[in-house]
RNA sequence: GGGGCGUUAGCUCAGUCGGUAGAGCACGUGACUUUUAAUCACGGGGUCCCGGGUUCGAACCCCGGACGCCUCACCA
């Protein structure tokens, strides 16, 4: 996108005048003393405005000196002096810049930088008279010319298509969009810290696979042509890392993205990132007892507090979370004598309920529809739902005293179902046969070599998958995924 | 896919029963040696998302389209 106006022709003006003066617009490596915060941390005298007792403010025998890189995002023209606002990564600092402190020339060249210039400055640490540590330039260099203007520097970028599709000027903008990135870059680095500190290894599987197992979604098709076959997206993992399993590796977990060929709307992106973690010889309790020491491990680390601002509630991270099976919260809901009524009698509590349901459902579907619609938005605390039918999860054990039921978890926080944990089936004759109810007519879907591995042996297992777009929205207060991810998905122009 | 709302200067936003558009920031010129959303004065800047229609006249009303947001539906 070229934009021809003439503020972009008038820093062209300003980019041609420099390089007349010697500076190389799009400049080299430049050696700084440290980033910003780094250089800031030298000063170690106090920082006050003055006062008519102390007209200057105490500091260092001999100057602090310092090179400082970054973006110029302010600049306050006072005549003889200009005050400049740096800023880069990690930080800002006021630059003090005036003539007689520098080179000839320096200075008149400087009023031809524009907001959003890059420039190194080399120059001494000093407090003002306001009381603001800043930077005395007594020399500076052109890194790097913006020939677009930045966007307006009090209220950032507000449009929401271009922070999305320009995400670099909504970073370069808007602070609170940053602080909330960092905090996903610091989640995502504390659970892998706390994984490796439980003997985790993080392992990569295909994410091109010939077939998309491992959940029941639609995948993205394409096409390799060197073997002439058609490949899908990931929809999981879950099938490689149980293989893996079987290979001898007891304890892993991959941490990258799957591809969902579905809709897209304030909770789904059609790629998004999942933790998926398996443990030899464990169990669904095992999964429980790693929810609840990763997302407190998490919360300290990264946020300070475990608690955390989510709609109009405040979700509290201490550990134990409640654990409560599913019949007992349809019960809770429908009255104690639900799982005792015919489909009939259901499908009419339901619908009294308010529950849009098909008569010719089974018992079964009505009731996981009375819990989808009626309950699970209900649970706003972290809480564990066990006992789940095992109809719907097919890639689980069921439970040692009722077949009926799997013996998994659903990890249910603000409403919304964040993170399954499975006592894994690792019974080959069961194991083909919940894929061949999944699958129906289309045997052909079922991955045969999977099965296979199962024949070889995989050990007793828990596992668990965590949505890690939704958990970064829950611990930053955010409600839209696009928020969380830094390029979402749009539709193209 | 249904419904609602939105799109105006580089950015943030006003605006009008239908009479060819404004502010702040930013930008240009000038003043200013401790400012920090600097201040003061003056100035330049617009295909009012796109395409049709109604009208003497449309940024505004009508129809169609694009993109975005919200919502419902779909969705392991």
């Amino acid at each position: 996108m070229i934009s021809e106006n003439e503020y972009r022709a008038q820093r062209i003006e300003n980019l041609k005048a420099l390089e007349k003066l010697g500076y190389e617009p799009f400049g080299s490596a430049f050696v700084r003393t440290g980033d910003i915060s780094a250089i800031r941390a030298l000063w170690t005298y106090p920082i006050e405005p003055a006062t008519p007792e102390k007209p200057h403010p105490e500091g260092p025998a001999e100057p602090i000196t310092v090179s400082a890189a970054g973006r110029m995002m302010a600049c306050r023209n006072m005549g003889k002096t200009i005050f400049a606002d740096l800023r880069d990564g990690n930080g800002r600092v006021q630059l003090f810049v005036n003539g007689k402190n520098m080179p000839e020339g320096a200075f008149d060249a400087f009023k031809l930088l524009d907001l959003g210039d890059h420039i190194g400055i080399k120059g001494d640490l000093f407090v003002t008279r306001t009381g603001e540590l800043s930077i005395r330039v007594t020399n500076w260099t052109l890194l790097s010319k913006a020939i677009m203007q930045p966007p307006e520097k009090f209220h950032g970028l507000q449009d929401t298509e271009d922070r999305y599709r320009m995400r670099y000027l909504d970073l370069m903008s808007n602070q609170e969009s940053r602080d909330r990135f960092n905090k996903r870059i610091a989640i995502v680095s504390e659970i892998r810290k706390y994984l490796e500190g439980l003997g985790y290894q993080e392992v990569e599987t295909p994410m091109m696979q010939p077939h998309a197992g491992g959940a029941a979604a639609r995948p993205f098709t394409t096409h390799y042509n060197a073997l002439d076959c058609t490949m899908y997206m990931r929809i999981a993992p879950e099938l490689y890392l149980k293989r893996l399993l079987v290979g001898g590796f007891d304890k892993v977990f991959e941490l990258n993205r799957d591809f969902r060929n579905e809709g897209l709307d304030r909770t789904h992106n059609p790629e998004f990132t999942v933790l998926e973690i398996y443990e030899a010889y464990g169990d669904r309790t095992s999964m429980k007892n790693i929810i609840e020491g990763m997302i407190p491990h998490v919360c300290d680390k990264v946020l300070g507090t475990r608690k955390v601002k989510y709609g109009d509630g405040e979700l509290d991270f201490t550990p134990p979370y409640r654990e409560v099976s599913y019949h007992q919260l349809v019960k809770d809901k429908m009255g104690e004598d639900w799982f005792d009524l015919d489909a009939k009698a259901a499908y009419e509590k339901a619908t009294a309920a308010g529950v849009d349901c098909d008569p010719n459902w089974s018992h079964l579907l009505i009731t996981h529809e009375v819990y989808d619609k009626l309950i699970e938005k209900t649970l706003f605390q972290p809480t564990f739902v066990t006992r789940v039918p095992h109809e719907f999860v097919p890639l689980a054990k069921t439970c040692p005293d009722d077949p009926t039921l799997a013996d998994v978890f659903e990890f249910v926080v603000a409403g919304k179902e964040l993170c399954p944990g499975y006592t894994e089936q690792n019974n080959p004759f069961n194991q083909r046969e919940a894929f061949a109810v999944q699958a129906g007519d289309e045997v052909e879907k079922i991955d045969e070599e999977f099965i296979t591995a199962l024949e070889y042996g995989m050990p007793p297992a828990g596992g668990l998958g965590l949505g890690i777009d939704r958990f970064v929205m829950m611990l930053t207060g955010t409600e839209v995924i696009r928020d969380v991810i830094l390029f979402p998905q749009l539709k193209q122009r």
